[in-house]
DNA sequence: AACTATTTATAAGA
DNA sequence: TTCTTATAAATAGTT
């Protein structure tokens, strides 16, 4: 998009990969916003610059739409034989294990002891809308 | 994009919805991918369904490329008189610390509650790359 | 920070 | 649903 055509790789230029990507993540964050007003959805969306540096989150209010989406269902099973999960929490431990799952298949022993030590004494959750 | 705008707000038709919910999901993860990769950022990406359904996670190795950019800072002062902190353990705190701020601002009393207490038993953590 | 030439994403339609 | 295509939107290079 624009007068060139750009390779799929990190832009070396200092001074060009800053300007793109704060026109990116300004873009990102619209396609995100858009997409949770269209579809109803919730997102979370972390970026962290090059540096480390947490730029933005957003997210279309994940835990308060759940919530109201769900708050009704406070006993009995969902289906014939199905142990009544409270929905959100079913939620934040799915998400929590593919994360979890993800992060063992792909980091070596000594990172990930580091890493899970890390996540204990500072869960990153996700929290509500700063849109 | 595409052959009529389309109106900000949610799309009521469920086809559509979830035509629109499809596209644009990959959509949103293909221009996350490009600027982590244009930009050397680390992204964090969920996506819930409006049935809250986790669909979609994605980060450009969050974890893994943050070890190895700070995994030299072992010991010893960044800056005068400010005390060496581990720079990934920093970074989770800061995202730990600002998303616990935004949801304190945006949810009720109650919900906070029910909420503090679902993230603390699931935590949830940014993974690595599944892209 | 703005401006456009182009590329890209995607809403409808087949 | 998967493919096509007209159009809206994003953005690379420029000013």
């Amino acid at each position: 998009m624009g007068r060139g055509r750009v390779a799929m790789k990190r832009i070396e230029n200092p001074v060009h990969r800053q300007v793109t990507f704060c026109k990116r993540r300004a873009g990102l964050l619209k396609k995100a916003k858009e997409l949770s007003v269209l579809c109803d959805a919730a997102i979370g969306l972390v970026i962290f610059s090059a540096h480390g540096k947490l730029y933005e989150l957003a997210t279309k209010g994940t835990m308060q739409e759940l919530i109201e989406r769900y708050g009704h269902y406070t006993g009995g099973p969902q289906l014939p034989d199905e142990p009544m999960v409270e929905p959100m929490e079913a939620i934040m431990k799915a998400a929590n294990r593919c994360l979890l799952e993800t992060m063992e298949e792909n980091v070596s022993h000594s990172d990930f002891t580091t890493m899970n030590t890390c996540m204990q004494m500072h869960p990153l959750t996700i929290g509500n809308n700063i849109f």
